[in-house]
DNA sequence: GTGAAAGCGCTAACAA
DNA sequence: TTGTTAGCGCTTTCAC
């Protein structure tokens, strides 16, 4: 028996042979006409694509994959943290995934998602290893930096999103986190701020550089670092909360705050204002990532803006040279900064 | 030539053959042996199950599953609205995915992830029909329940997450949102509050019944309904935002907001806070859906939380049902208030 | 311009 | 307990 014994009258799906017969040519033909060769006459071809349409025809993707040793499916896998919780609960993490959705479709891709724990990366070959995927595409690179390289040592085709890291055996797509993290701070600089606190995890790669940006434009500024302003937050949870709540309690000085993410400077304008500060009139607040809610936060935020469309693109784009064989170079792509409310206003002292 | 033209050593992946000939037995002998079949003696079984593993041994799928007439992949599609723009941006809908992709993984099944144009849903057939999926589960029931409909009657194993329809031919699962919608205008009365806005797409069926249950609760507490306490505002955007801006320029009296969303809910929040106005003192807010945000902005939001773990297993588990041929019951979820600052310490008037 | 035929890597009925 | 054999549905070389 073929199918599933989903029903008794078991149609049997229709398939190149039918048309076939139906259009009294062989599998051969049939097979041809539908991936329009021009080996078959104009006519033949029309009438079989025609009749296939009408007979509602469907190709049995295992039988075409199997003949043709290839597949048309990309892994985009989503490392989850057990320990810090680190899951995909940032929006920014959806937007990528859709713009990833959108350029492998573009491109005649699937999207084969996968929740991979972080502890375990090297599970991410298995996909490929089975002929299950051509490549993978990998959101978040966290600070799995010698397991990425091991992967890319086995010679999976993969891409990954994240910082451009020394010693990179793999091919990342990832946004300036220096010149963000410059960028962002220089703007507070500017804006008059003295004593401007960062928030955010400097154990991921993708922070450390947006830190160093922060440093740099210290330094450009002529202003002391200070290590009380920098706040080793993870990435928004609970644990973050608390953690800020902590530094609003130590009254430590300070003027503005540069916030690694988004969320994280939602948060911290949210408690803020709990505690009758004003934004931005006692406060300045940056973010990273520019997600929907940044502008939809109150003030609204004023932010480094990652392109996620772009992103999709690039990534999937590295990947196909990759599977073709190339070595494709990391890509940085640039950023800019978007000012909104949260900024805005603010007078020198 | 077989392989991509990838490199020059085009090292053949290890199949079967090879470890039935280093094995010394047949292919069929080392099928039944990793699919771990009793019928193969223990010591043999277990001889080539250590050669597999030791060669890097890694099945083929798309052979598995032509012979076979089988597989483990299901489609999980998020349909997109072009027309209004209804992304998947709301974060509740990644914590489904995620949900969704722990609750396959749990079950063997790969998670095939496809962004759809909801005016073309009958794409997903294909997906089915080309047998790349043997069932899918579909995030968003949007205004489409006739093409659902449709769907179903073609025999598509289908599970969908929104409201419980009559005249339903597919199998949906949500959250019971009249008693949401109930449950949160019921609070909000319990607090003091009289005229309670409602702010949601009520063209979208789950927001329909939160609706219904506002007005179940209006009529229970005999309080008064008016038409222009309901601001018909999309899911979160630029739009909804624009709605609620002219609704508060419009100073209608109001005390309290039910939200379709927490997006929208903090959203409103916001822009309330913008105007010198205190959620709770001046205007108790709930939101829906409880999303991480909920408890993270501020002031922490009141919220009617779906469970969202549950909901990805149930939708999994009607998918199965319906793979081996059983009719499930659509289901309807329990939700449950979480009371937070948002309509806290509100004083009757 | 079209057809015949071989075979992709695996599974399962039937034999032994 | 294991091997033999016959395909699953498609693509593609080679022949006409």
């Amino acid at each position: 028996m073929t199918g599933t014994t989903t029903s008794k009258i078991d149609t049997k799906r229709t398939q190149m042979a039918d048309i076939a017969r139906l259009a009294g040519v062989s599998t051969a033909t049939v097979s041809r006409a539908l991936n329009g060769s021009v080996l078959i006459k104009q006519e033949t071809r029309e009438r079989i694509q025609e009749l296939a349409r009408s007979l509602n025809y469907a190709i049995n993707f295992s039988a075409k994959n199997l003949r043709s040793g290839d597949n048309r499916t990309i892994g985009v896998v989503i490392p989850y943290d057990i320990n810090t919780r680190q899951h995909i609960s940032d929006p920014f993490f959806l937007g990528m995934l859709g713009s990833l959705a959108d350029a492998l479709t573009d491109q005649g891709y699937d999207l084969l998602l996968s929740r991979v724990d972080a502890q375990h990366l090297d599970e991410v070959a298995k996909l490929y290893e089975t002929g299950r995927v051509k490549g993978i595409i990998l959101i978040g690179q966290w600070r799995h930096h010698d397991q990425l390289n091991e992967l890319a040592m086995r010679r999976i085709p993969l891409v990954v999103w994240g910082a451009q890291l020394p010693g990179q055996m793999y091919c990342s797509v990832g946004s300036d986190n220096r010149m963000g993290g410059q960028m962002a701070t220089e703007h507070l600089i500017q804006k008059g701020c003295k004593r401007i606190a960062f928030f955010g995890d400097v154990n991921l790669p993708e922070v450390a550089q947006r830190y160093e940006g922060y440093v740099l434009a210290h330094h450009h500024a002529k202003l002391p670092l200070e290590e009380a302003l920098r706040v080793a937050t993870p990435f928004a949870s609970d644990l973050a909360q608390k953690m800020m709540i902590e530094f609003l309690d130590q009254t430590i000085l300070f003027d503005a705050v540069f916030a690694a993410s988004d969320l994280l400077a939602i948060s911290i304008m949210g408690l803020l204002a709990a505690r009758g500060l004003d934004v931005p009139r006692d406060y300045c607040v940056v973010g990273y990532d520019d997600v929907d809610a940044a502008s939809h936060c109150h003030p609204p935020l004023t932010t480094i803006r990652q392109s996620v469309d772009v992103a999709g693109t690039q990534m999937v784009d590295c990947l196909e040279q990759l599977i073709a064989g190339g070595r494709p170079e990391s890509r940085v792509l640039k950023i800019a900064l978007t000012e909104r409310q949260s900024t805005r206003q603010r007078k020198f002292r």
